[in-house]
DNA sequence: TCAAAAGTGTTGCAACTACACCCATGT
DNA sequence: ACATGGGTGTAGTTGCAACACTTTTGA
């Protein structure tokens, strides 16, 4: 086969931050680096792409890896390219968010990695620019959440709407009414109540929910105002670079 | 310098979406390809990474090399990473899309390139993937468009709400109505009435108006609701991978 | 019985849409 | 004088935010 001549080929790399919610906080799955440079240090899991996949397969394969997870939500957020960004060699990363539902996270399948879960406002240091690509990230599933019904991805397949407003609480940093959140939530039509209650977490009990998939699927592209007046938020999805 | 050892290099290119308006149609600045495959096809301006560049400056490079301008705006899209996407050899596309004002370009410093402006709705056929890339650009931009005061970008320094409002009803592929359009855009306060009138498409003539520049560096972040009920539009700004 | 969280309804305000007429000017 | 596009005000509606009390039940 003919090729370009002249060029310069280049390493690319994967990375994925891959955000999880407890019910209280938000939190990062990290790994210790395995190798040189940096190694021990945390970082982000990554790897690099392989002759035969697309990106978003190279993504997938590394979270099927680290969590055992497939068929999550995952999106494409940028790509990082400074000629120094990792001092071993010129690499270019595509980063990639994904939303788990932490209890669906299989620890002992990661034990070839030391993978952890970090609150993120109790972050380590990540390695190379592994922090603007979390803070990038942030921003990002702020401005979608806005408006799309994306937070369900990180809650089991039943939830109850106080864990949603904690889900909520939590991304834009304030308190929520619950009786307006709980009339816009349920305006939307996504959800479907359920017979039964989740009575972890109070007395009374909160009834269970689940998502009505096919309104999902169909309503996924339109605009739902989830958060009151979101320009006091500063949520953005430009560019940090 | 120590390197990774057994991983695949890959060519990395950035390609860019041209847009334009020339007071009534979107436009796209297309080139025509000088080298094989695909010579004499239309495309996207493009080019390969160099070693010292970051893909933002390649991308503000090639269109600089295209239309002779600089400090332009240009976003990040999307890396299109399908590893036949380019029959010659492997090459992972990062797309940008830039918003110029279609008078500011000079077209004889292109003289090199092939370069026209096509309607998009009168596009021609693209090589490889350069049509999905102008899909998402076209998305991205609708969904930009409709909380960010983005549009400006394709103006002349001094516009007029006219002119404003064919931009946003093209976008959208719609009709506005003028006293509202006109209410909301002077509500932003982004706009600094001026003393004269553009008398070219009118014979009262429209004022012309400039940007508070601070102001809209200010609340570029914010959201500002341009388009009313805008789950109309199917707008979204989610892969098409 | 009390503490803790769930659930629910109303009212006022602000923001938006719909809508029609006059103005300025070049031909 | 008339045709063309520019500019403006109001009224009705809708959607949103603000707000407080009752319910359930485990300890």
């Amino acid at each position: 086969m003919i090729k370009y001549s002249g060029q310069t080929r280049i390493l690319v790399a994967v990375d994925c931050i891959i955000f999880g919610f407890d019910g209280e906080n938000y939190k990062l799955l990290l790994v210790q680096r395995g190798f040189a440079p940096e190694r021990a240090k945390w970082s982000l899991m990554g790897g690099f792409i392989r002759p035969e996949e697309t990106l978003e397969q190279a993504a997938n394969r590394i979270l099927k890896q680290l969590t055992g997870l497939e068929n999550v939500y995952m999106e494409q957020l940028q790509a990082f390219s400074n000629p120094n960004r990792d001092p071993v060699e010129r690499t270019i990363a595509v980063a990639f968010f994904a939303l788990i539902d932490i209890h669906k996270y299989e620890k002992q399948l990661s034990k070839d990695y030391h993978a952890e879960w970090f609150p993120i406002k109790e972050m380590p240091q990540l390695i190379f620019d592994h922090e603007k690509m979390v803070e990038m990230a942030k921003n990002s599933l702020r401005y979608k959440a806005a408006f799309h019904p994306i937070l369900f991805e990180l809650l089991p397949e039943k939830f109850t709407i106080p864990q949603l407003q904690a889900l909520y609480e939590g991304l834009y940093d304030t308190t929520l009414d619950k009786r307006n959140f709980s009339r816009k939530l349920l305006s939307t039509g996504l959800l479907i109540k359920q017979a039964d209650k989740d009575k972890e977490s109070s007395k009374k009990g909160a009834f269970y929910y689940k998502l009505d998939q096919t309104k999902y699927l169909d309503d996924f592209q339109s605009f739902l105002n989830f958060i009151p007046k979101p320009d006091k938020f500063l949520i953005n999805e430009t560019s940090l670079n």
